[in-house]
DNA sequence: TTTTAAAAGATAGTAATACTGTCACAGATA
DNA sequence: TATCTGTGACAGTATTACTATCTTTTAAAA
């Protein structure tokens, strides 16, 4: 029996469901790698179009502008992670071995999963990582958050949140550091690969030195109350 | 007498020295209001260049786009804080203080410094928290950083890093943690105004708050050691 | 005081971007 | 057989992101 894993999407991110199509799955899937490829300012319909083989017409039948893709994107890649972390954290008892488990998960680069056709979430990971906090850094924030864009996003930060709370239940900025870790394990390999020195990692270019930062940033905060 | 304070600008971020006329300084005065009004992304020359009386290109003879521009505006910023740090900070001898006192500047509102006189640093340092990211957050990241355009940003970076590392010279991230309270004096702020629910102050939307969970996360991470 | 060069204004023009609209066709559904 | 839905194929518009040229003003050098 062949799984698939389905993340339930906001259905005021698009005009019609790109799930539910071959074409929309196209449009997926091509935005990812040419959103890669050549970043989100260089990204259009237009390219998107030729790449897939259908017209810029097409797309805005799918996507009301490339703003809301990114969005889409982005919310489905934490969709996507919440529940990987839920997943992998699901028989872990000790919270701070599940916390732990997170921010490697968080911090780690991610392979293609099988369970998910048109989507390469390696790709989607390096999207969320260069791209990803443009989905919210616009004057439109208040607007798209009151349509619940940001959702899975504030799901996760709530998630691990809840972890930190377990873990040190006196602790007073759970989702502050919930936030922190978050934005970090993303800015983090960002600095590393592109602004070295911004980070104690740009020589080796090694993730596991942001999850141990991490880690230290994190039970140092949390573990002497 | 009346000081002046002047940040020495990368020459490479212009095509003309905006420092050197009235045109200019009114290019700047006027990008920082209008960038801050409708954000980056609605932001064009052809708008600058009408608020200004002046013509598109007009602008273009100083500076060659808007991605250049923003680079100028976040690393002038950049500069004038490091002179405002090491100014507030000159004759603390205890590092500990000093890493205090830096990390109080980096997220309290600013006032505007009348030392500049077509600057508004409130505004600017408002948009560098909205937009700052954008600057680095792009393909040519690589590029633009052998032009040397983000070394005030490094170099501040340096300064909160080496306070660190005086406060504890073993510990081992200096610079990520530098670049995490930096980043993270901005985005705590940018949540608390426009995603609430991911920072503990929401509710208040006092900037202590995030004061104290920096100063929390910074020194549990340091001091132990 | 005249000469000259640089900065700024005025205007035009181009290619690309970000859309909107319409018509026609193919395939599934009723 | 009629019809509805999704897609392809075009056409068209306003705005953006520039580049070019020519003229006028300004300000310093001869």
């Amino acid at each position: 029996m062949k799984l698939q894993l389905q993340i339930k999407m906001n259905e005021a991110l698009f005009i019609r469901n790109p799930e539910q199509s071959d074409l929309g799955k196209n449009i997926i899937q091509h935005s990812i790698q040419l959103i890669d490829k050549n970043g989100f300012e260089a990204f259009t319909f237009k390219k998107l179009a030729e790449d897939i083989g259908t017209t810029e017409a097409g797309i805005y039948r799918y996507f009301e502008n490339k703003h809301k893709l990114l969005v889409y994107l982005t919310a489905w890649y934490w969709g996507w992670l919440e529940f990987q972390i839920n997943y992998q954290t699901n028989n872990i008892k000790d919270p701070t071995v599940r916390l732990k488990r997170v921010i490697k998960l968080l911090a780690s680069t991610v392979e293609d999963d099988e369970l998910t056709g048109y989507v390469n979430e390696g790709l989607l990971h390096q999207i969320v990582i260069s791209e990803g906090s443009k989905a919210y850094l616009t004057k439109q924030v208040g607007e798209d958050n009151k349509l619940q864009f940001f959702k899975p996003y504030k799901d996760l930060c709530a998630v691990v949140g809840n972890i930190i709370l377990e873990c040190s239940p006196k602790y007073k900025y759970p989702k502050s550091l919930a936030s922190t870790i978050i934005e970090m394990a993303h800015f983090q390999n960002f600095f590393m690969n592109n602004l070295p020195s911004l980070t104690d990692f740009g020589k080796t270019k090694e993730e596991t030195g942001i999850i141990s930062f991490l880690n230290e940033l994190v039970f140092s905060s949390i573990k002497k109350l």
